[in-house]
RNA sequence: GGUCGGGUGGCCGAGAGGCGAGGCAAGGGACUGCAAAUCCCUCUACACGGGUUCAAAUCCCGUCCCGACCU
């Protein structure tokens, strides 16, 4: 049974790719995008409808409301589930997603320390009321080599450092794996690159698209459902430009100017992602992308 | 034509004789429980020409451009 992976930037075709991949192959598709995990995100998530999705099986999509939050270590076990329930099935497995972090949770060994709620809520309060500086002086004597890793101005991880070492009562740093191992040696990981001008042309034609197809009128069903009260999904690109529109804090134009933007600065980041993996290979959607990809699984 | 106020890096914007404000954009990078998140780095500018001064984006003179008002 095998498993591919499809990954790479917004907007760069990976939908449309993995649909083709797997009619050919008579594959099922496993989600890999933080945010198509919600329940009604689907305009701005730019997920893919059910007619689109021509009868392929699709998994970890639609999975929380948008008042919950997603997490890692959460998605990770869901997900090899799912593929083991594919292959079990006798099926191949394709993993679609731009969520660099989540397609890595899934590849490879890494075994997330547990949270606790109390432990975090008090590395908070303590950061809230003093700032980052007693929190980052802790995390140096305890954990000299995480402190080196991380900055002192990334809070969020320093404080999840200094939870990790409360928790287990190690090192942050020595739960961390040293070396690359992958949980499925079998998988191929495929990228998909394009230019950016031509991406930031397709995210513009993207976005507007969006607007039009009512991403306006999502958003205001999505804040009835509770969205604010959720963490992670009032966060997603042109979810928070747009609530903003609705809140009459920025004009319709800006909201899209601004989703654009941060739309494409996302692009980037996934592109510095992605390029770490040495293990992928990088095909360009404007070529035969599915021949290549048929050529090196067979 | 006259008077006044301005011309600062791709954009916005402080500074008003002497250590390269800052923000945004752009580019590069980091990344093990919020990851569409969080964070780091880079980008030496003062309209032009003279002058004063040890030192000028800052002062003086001239030129050009923009704005407001006056005729």
């Amino acid at each position: 049974m095998r498993l591919i992976v499809i990954c790479g930037a917004t907007a760069t075709g990976k939908s449309d790719l993995s649909i083709s991949l797997a009619q050919k192959i008579d594959a099922e598709i496993i989600n890999a995008d933080s945010m198509q995990l919600y329940k009604g995100m689907d305009i701005g998530t730019a997920k893919i409808s059910t007619e689109e999705q021509q009868g392929i099986p699709h998994h970890m999509l639609d999975l929380l409301e948008v008042n919950q939050d997603a997490n890692v270590a959460w998605y990770q076990e869901k997900a090899r589930s799912v593929i083991s329930d594919i292959h079990a099935r006798g099926k191949d497995a394709i993993i679609v997603g731009g969520t660099g972090l989540y397609i890595k949770a899934i590849l490879d060994e890494l075994n997330f320390p547990d949270t606790d709620p109390v432990v975090r809520a008090e590395l908070e309060l303590e950061f809230a009321t003093k700032g980052i500086a007693p929190l980052f002086e802790r995390l140096e004597k305890l954990d000299p080599a995480a402190a080196l890793a991380i900055d002192k101005a990334n809070s969020r991880r320093v404080i999840r450092a200094l939870e990790v070492i409360k928790i287990t009562g190690k090192p942050f740093t020595a739960n961390l794996p040293r070396e690359e191992s992958s949980r499925y040696p079998y998988a191929k990981q495929f990228g998909l690159v394009m230019d950016r001008d031509s991406l930031s042309e397709r995210i513009s034609l993207r976005v507007d698209r969006m607007w039009e197809k009512g991403f306006v009128q999502e958003v205001e069903k999505l804040l009835t459902a509770g969205i604010m009260q959720g963490t992670t999904a009032q966060r997603a690109l042109g979810y928070a430009q747009v609530i903003a529109q609705i809140e009459g804090k920025v004009t319709q134009e800006e909201a899209q100017e601004e989703t654009k933007r941060a739309t494409r600065q996302y692009a980037r980041r996934q592109e510095t992602w992605f390029s770490r993996d040495e293990r992928i290979t990088w095909i360009s959607p404007v070529q035969n992308s599915l021949e290549r990809i048929l050529e090196s699984i067979n």
